[in-house]
DNA sequence: CGGATTTGTTCAAATTACGAACAATATCGC
DNA sequence: GCGATATTGTTCGTAATTTGAACAAATCCG
C-alpha cells in the first residue's frame, strides 16, 4: 500500500505495460539463468509470443543473449538465455581516507583491473587524476565494451540525485561537487553515493553470490567509523536530508568517551577500528588523542586482528569488547527496524568465529522476540571490497531496477 | 530505484496503464478537490479525452462525483470533480487495555457514530461483543452508505497479512486470529492493524486537514507504552517479523529502571505514562509495583497533567524529566532515520508548550546535522482519535493506494 | 451577434496485448 | 524408419487501448 506522489509521479502511457514486463523478464533471467522462453512464460502467465516479442528487444538493445540450448526430456530443445554482463562495464571509485581505489569491472561485479593510489585532499586536484587515469584505462580497451558510468564511492553524506557530497569529515568536505566535474573530464555519467549506503546496494543488486538477498536488510559498515545503509521495501532509505542510517552515534552509555560527534558513549567511540585500537593501547577513545596515539605506535586495527589470532589476551579482550558494543547497536537496529538479515563488514569479521557469538550473546539478551534474536548475522570479508561492488551496484542497478510508475 | 521482486511480482496487463492512470486521478482529486477534468489533463500532460474517459469510470464506480461549475474568467467554466467520502463508511475499532473505542466514520475519517465499552479480555468473547455491537450500529442507516470494512487497532505485534494478532502483552493475547471470526460474524472485511502504525497510516492517508503529509515520517506515540510507526517511501515499515518501530526499548541507561521487556533502561521505562506518573509518586519506575501503586493512589496520567497546567512544580518536575527523555529518543530516531517530520501522540501533548522545548534541547545537544536538529515535531492531541482514526485509513487506503506493478 | 477562449466529448488511426494457429525440434513406441 | 506425441518458439489476425485531432458546448467580450 504505497502512496502516490501527486507531486512527481509518472503517468502509465502505451508503452509502459511493456517496459514493466519486459523489465521483469530482465530480472527473471537475471536471477533464474539460464532460462527459456518457455519458461519465462510460465513463470509470468503470458503467452509464449508476447514472451518472443520481449526477448527479442532484450537482445537487440543487448540486456541479454542466447546461449545454447539446454537438454529437455522429451519435445523442443529450449534456447537459453543470459544477461549480458562481461561487456557491460562500470568504472567504480572509492575514496577513503588516505587511499583512493579505482576499479574496472563488468556489471556482475567482476573486477578487470584495479589499482590504487594516494587520496588527494583538494576535490578538483582528485577529479583531474581521477580523470586521467580513467583515461589511460580505458585506453587499451576493446571499443565494444561499453562502458555504462562511473560510481564513485565517499565516506560521508551525499545527496544521490544531485550529486553533491554534503559532508565528509575524513576528507575534509564540504558541500563539494564532484559530479558535474568528472562527467565533464571523462564525457561518462557520473553516481555518488555514500559507503555504507553503497556496500548495501552491492547486496542487493549483485548479491554475495550464494544466497538470495532480502529485500529488507540492514549493513553494518565498521570501518574508522561505523555506519548502516538500510533497505527497506527493496528501496535504499536515504531520509530527508540524506543522514539517515547513522546507528554509529547512537549511544549506549551517558558516561562514556567522548565521540568525534561531539556526544559521548556513542556505538562508534567503541567499536569503530580506531577506538578498538586505541582500547587495545590501553587509552579509552578520545577525538583529539586517538589519530596522534595511533601514529606514534605505528600499529593498525590488522595488527591487533593478527594478534588476536595468534590467542594473545590483550587483543582478545579489546576485540571481544568491541563485539560486545556492536551486538548493543545491533540490538537498537534489530528492535528499530527488525531487518530480516543484517551484513557485517570491515576488517572485524576476520575474527568472526570470535566476533560473533559475543554479538549474539548480546542481541539475544536485548532483542524482544525470540526470532529477532536470531536475526541472521552475515560477515561480508574485506577482500571481496564492498564498497567498490557498491559503485558498481549504482552504474548496474538503473538498467534493472522496477521502472518508476505512478 | 526498487528492485523487482522475481518471487511475487504483478505483470502489466492490457488494463494495467488505464489502471494506473485512473489511480493517479483519483488521487489528484482527492489532493486537490476541486479540480476539473482540463485541469486534470494539465497535471498529467494527458489528453483531455482520456481524462473524460478515465473520469467517466471513476464516476461510475463510485469513487468521485460532480459538483457544480465554478467560475472561469473566460470560457466554458469547467465542472469540478470531489472524492465521494461522506457516502463510504468504515467502522474503527481501538481495542485497549481497559476500555474498547467503537466509531463509524466515513472515509474522511469525520466520525458518524461513537461509542465505548470494557474491553472483554477473551478474544472470542469481544469479537461476538463487537460483532452484536456493529450490527446495532448498521441497522437504522441508509441502505446506500457503503460500509467498506472494519479496521481493528491493538496495541500489540501484528501479522497484516494474515490478520493474526502476534502478541499483545497489555491484553494478554499471543497468537490470536480475530480477523476470520469477526469476518464470519459481520460479513464485512477486516483489517487489523497495530496502534502506533495505525497512527501513522491515518497521518499518510487522511492528513491532519491543513499541512500536506510527507512520504517519510515518524509517529510517536506515549501511551502506557511508548512506540513508533515509521513511514519511508510513502510506505510503512513493518519489519521482517513484523516488529519494526519499538524505539520505545531503545536504551537510554544501562543502570535505569527495569523494564516491562526485562532490559534497564528503555526509553518506555523512562517516558510512558506509567513511569511518568511512577515518578510523580516518587518512585522509578518497576514492572511488579508501578501498577499497584498507581491503583493504590487512584491517580491517572491526566491528573499529573493538570496538576503540571497549574503549576504544581512536583508534576512539572516529572514532566520535564520525560521530555527529556523523548528528546534523547527522539534525537535517536533522527540520526537513524532522518524523517523530514515527527508526529508526538499521546496525553503528554496537552503540555505541549512545556514539552516541546525540553525535547527540542536534547534534540539540538544530540542531533548530527543542523538541518537534523529542526526537524518538526508536530504534536496530535488525544481529542482528534488517532488510533480510531487510523482504523479507518487502514479501510480506506486500499482505495487510493498506488496499484502494485512489477 | 460574431469572434475568441476554454471545457468536455467523440472518433478514427496507431499501437499493443492476446490468443490461436503454425512451424520447428525432439523423443518414443512400434 | 515412421508416425504419434510433446515441447519450444514464431507468426499473425483480433480485440482493446492510447493518442491526437476534430468537434460540440459554454461563456465572455467588444
Amino acid at each position: 500500500m504505497r502512496k502516490i506522489n501527486t507531486r512527481n509521479f509518472v503517468r502509465a502511457t502505451r508503452g509502459t505495460a511493456r517496459e514493466i514486463n519486459r523489465r521483469i523478464i530482465l530480472n527473471l533471467v537475471r536471477e533464474h539463468q539460464p532460462i527459456s522462453r518457455a519458461d519465462l512464460a510460465r513463470r509470468m502467465r503470458i503467452g509464449r509470443g508476447m514472451v518472443t516479442s520481449l526477448v527479442a528487444e532484450l537482445l537487440d538493445d543487448g540486456s541479454i543473449y542466447e546461449g545454447s540450448t539446454a537438454e529437455a526430456p522429451r519435445g523442443r530443445k529450449p534456447m537459453m538465455l543470459f544477461v549480458r554482463t562481461h561487456d557491460r562495464l562500470a568504472i567504480a571509485v572509492d575514496v577513503r581516507f588516505s587511499r583512493t581505489y579505482l576499479m574496472l569491472s563488468d556489471f556482475s561485479g567482476k573486477p578487470i583491473a584495479l589499482e590504487e593510489f594516494e587520496t588527494i585532499p583538494d576535490p578538483a586536484a582528485l577529479v583531474a587524476g581521477l580523470a586521467r587515469r580513467i583515461q589511460k584505462l580505458l585506453k587499451g580497451r576493446d571499443a565494444k565494451l561499453k562502458v555504462n558510468g562511473i560510481g564513485l564511492v565517499v565516506p560521508g553524506m551525499v545527496d544521490a540525485t544531485s550529486g553533491r557530497i554534503l559532508n565528509a569529515p575524513q576528507l575534509g568536505w564540504r558541500d563539494v561537487d564532484v559530479r558535474d566535474a568528472l562527467e565533464k573530464a571523462t564525457g561518462l555519467s557520473v553516481h555518488v553515493e555514500n559507503a555504507p549506503i553503497a556496500c548495501a546496494l552491492a547486496q542487493m543488486w549483485l548479491g554475495d553470490g550464494d544466497t538470495e538477498t532480502p529485500r529488507d536488510f540492514v549493513y553494518l559498515t565498521v570501518g574508522d567509523g561505523v555506519g548502516t545503509g538500510i533497505v527497506v521495501n527493496g528501496e535504499v532509505v536515504r531520509g530527508h536530508d540524506n543522514t539517515a542510517g547513522e546507528f554509529g552515534h547512537v549511544p549506549l552509555n551517558p558516561r562514556g568517551p567522548e565521540c568525534l560527534c561531539g556526544a559521548r558513549g556513542c556505538l562508534e567511540a567503541y567499536a569503530s577500528n580506531l577506538a578498538t585500537l586505541s582500547r587495545y593501547l590501553g587509552h579509552e577513545f578520545s577525538p583529539t588523542e586517538t589519530r596522534r596515539l595511533l601514529q606514534e605506535s605505528g600499529l593498525t586495527i590488522l595488527d591487533v586482528i593478527a594478534r588476536a589470532h595468534a590467542g594473545e589476551q590483550r587483543a582478545l579482550d579489546a576485540i571481544d569488547e568491541t563485539a560486545t558494543r556492536l551486538g548493543e547497536g545491533l540490538a537498537i537496529v534489530i528492535n528499530t527496524l527488525n531487518p530480516s538479515r543484517i551484513y557485517v563488514g570491515g576488517e572485524i569479521t576476520e575474527l568472526w568465529d570470535r566476533v560473533e557469538p559475543v554479538m549474539r550473546h548480546k542481541i539475544r539478551e536485548r532483542a524482544l522476540t525470540a526470532k529477532a534474536a536470531e536475526t541472521p548475522l552475515v560477515p561480508e570479508p574485506a577482500s571481496s571490497y564492498p564498497r567498490l561492488r557498491g559503485a558498481t551496484a549504482i552504474v548496474a542497478a538503473p538498467v534493472y531496477a522496477a521502472p518508476q510508475v505512478a
